[in-house]
DNA sequence: AAAATATTGTTATTTTTTTAACAATAAGTT
DNA sequence: AACTTATTGTTAAAAAAATAACAATATTTT
C-alpha cells in the first residue's frame, strides 16, 4: 500500500484504541459517525481514513469493528512486533515504559539506558536498564529499530549519534532539542513546553 | 494582532527557546537561515513568522536577538504571567512541574491536585499538592485559567468538566481518552502511544 | 562608480489536510 | 412495488501550511 498520510496514521492509532474499548464491551459494529463521536473528530473524515486504508463498511451495519481493528493491526504494526529502547529513565522515560507495559501491543521497550548509577542494573516493570555505554550492543543484539530520547536536552544529540550509528531507524525525541538525522531514519520530535505556551497563546487570545 | 496560525504559535515557542540560547552565548544578531539551521527547518519558513508577528530585520546584520525574544515575548505571555494546575501527580505530571521549575518562565504551576494520600498534601518542586476536592476552591482563589490533565485516563472526562466548571480557559490533555470542551475553553490534545505508533510506521514502511 | 553579493520581505505556487457534496444503495415503510 | 431513510464511498472544493520565486536593497568588491 501506497504510504499513508501523517494525519491518518496518527488517527488510525486512535481509531485503533477506541475501536479496542468498543470491542470490549461487546459491540461488534459501528458507524462512521460513532467513531467520529468518540475521537469528537467528523465522520467524513473516519471514511475518508477508512477508504485510504482499503476497507469497506456495509451500508446498514456499518464497519465490522473486529476486522477494522484486525486491518489497522496490519497496517501499523509488524508480525514480530517491535522493540524499543529508551534512552534517559527519568520521569519521561518511565512513563513510556510504564504505559507500554502491561499494555497488549506490539510495541515492546527492550531496554533502557541511563548513566545515573542509581538506575542502572535495576529494572523497571521489567525493563532492564543499562548503563549508556552499552548502548551499542544492546541494540545490535536486540536488534532494536526504534528509540525515544528522554534525556536532559544537552546530550539529545549525542545519544541521537549514538543511536542511529547503533542501527536504529526510528527516533522519537522527547527534548526540546531539535535533532536531525541521516537519511533513512525518521524523526519524531516533541516539545512539552511548546504545547504548554500554545494553550497559553490561545487562552490569552480568547 | 489577528491570531496567528497554529504552527507560528509552535515554532514561536521554539524560536525563543533557541534565540535565549544564542543571547546567552553572546551572540546580538542572527539571520533567518542561522535560525533555521538551529531548529532544521527552511529559512523561508523563518521568515514568513517573523513576518506575520511584524517584525523586521536589517538587511546586514539580520535580527535582533533581544528586540526578536522580547516581541515573542510579548505574543506568547502576559504581563502578569499565567498560572497553571496539574492535575494527576504521576511521571508526567511531575515531568511538567520540574521542566517549568527554575525555568524562568511567565507560565507557573501553582497547585496539582491527585486523590493518592501518599502524594497529597506535599510539595514538589515547590508545588504543593492538594486533594482533588479541592481543585474548584484552589483555582478560584488562585485565579488558573489552564489545566493539565496527567490522570489516569478513565477519570479524564470527569476532571476536564471539574476544570471547565472551575473556570479554567486552557486544557492540555495528556491521556488518550478525547475530551470534548465547551465553546471558549481551547483544547490541546496529545497522546504518547500515537507518536510512537507513528515513529513504528514509518520505520516499517522504510 | 559600477558590479557583485547576501539577505530580507512578500507574493505566488504547490502540497497537504480537511470539509463538503453527492451518487449509489441496502433496508425498512407505506 | 414504489418511496423514504440512513449510510457508505468517492470526487470536488476549500482551507491551512509549506515552499518557491523574486524584487528590493544595503554592503562589499572591483
Amino acid at each position: 500500500m501506497e504510504t499513508l498520510p501523517d494525519k491518518t496514521v496518527e488517527r488510525l492509532s486512535q481509531y485503533r484504541r477506541s475501536l479496542n474499548n468498543q470491542l470490549a464491551k461487546g459491540k461488534e459494529h459501528i458507524f462512521s459517525h460513532e467513531i467520529a463521536n468518540l475521537l469528537h473528530i467528523t465522520s467524513v473524515q473516519v471514511r475518508r481514513d477508512i477508504m485510504l486504508i482499503g476497507y469497506s463498511g456495509t451500508l446498514r451495519k456499518g464497519y465490522d469493528i473486529k476486522e477494522l481493528v484486525d486491518l489497522i493491526g496490519k497496517i501499523l504494526d509488524t508480525d514480530e512486533g517491535q522493540k524499543i529502547a529508551v534512552v534517559g529513565m527519568g520521569n519521561i522515560g518511565k512513563a513510556f515504559i510504564h504505559y507500554l507495559y502491561e499494555k497488549r501491543s506490539k510495541l515492546k521497550v527492550v531496554a533502557a539506558f541511563d548513566v545515573n548509577p542509581e538506575k542502572i542494573d535495576k529494572s523497571y516493570a521489567d525493563v532492564y536498564c543499562y548503563h549508556l555505554d552499552k548502548l551499542k550492543d544492546i541494540i545490535a543484539k536486540e536488534n532494536i529499530k526504534i528509540g525515544i530520547i528522554t534525556t536532559p536536552p544537552q546530550v539529545a544529540p549525542e545519544i541521537s549519534d549514538k543511536l542511529v550509528d547503533a542501527g536504529i531507524k526510528g527516533i522519537l525525541n522527547y527534548t526540546p532539542k531539535p535533532l536531525s538525522v541521516p537519511e533513512g531514519v525518521y524523526l519524531e520530535e516533541y516539545d512539552m513546553i511548546t504545547s504548554l505556551e500554545k494553550v497559553a497563546y490561545f487562552v490569552k487570545k480568547k
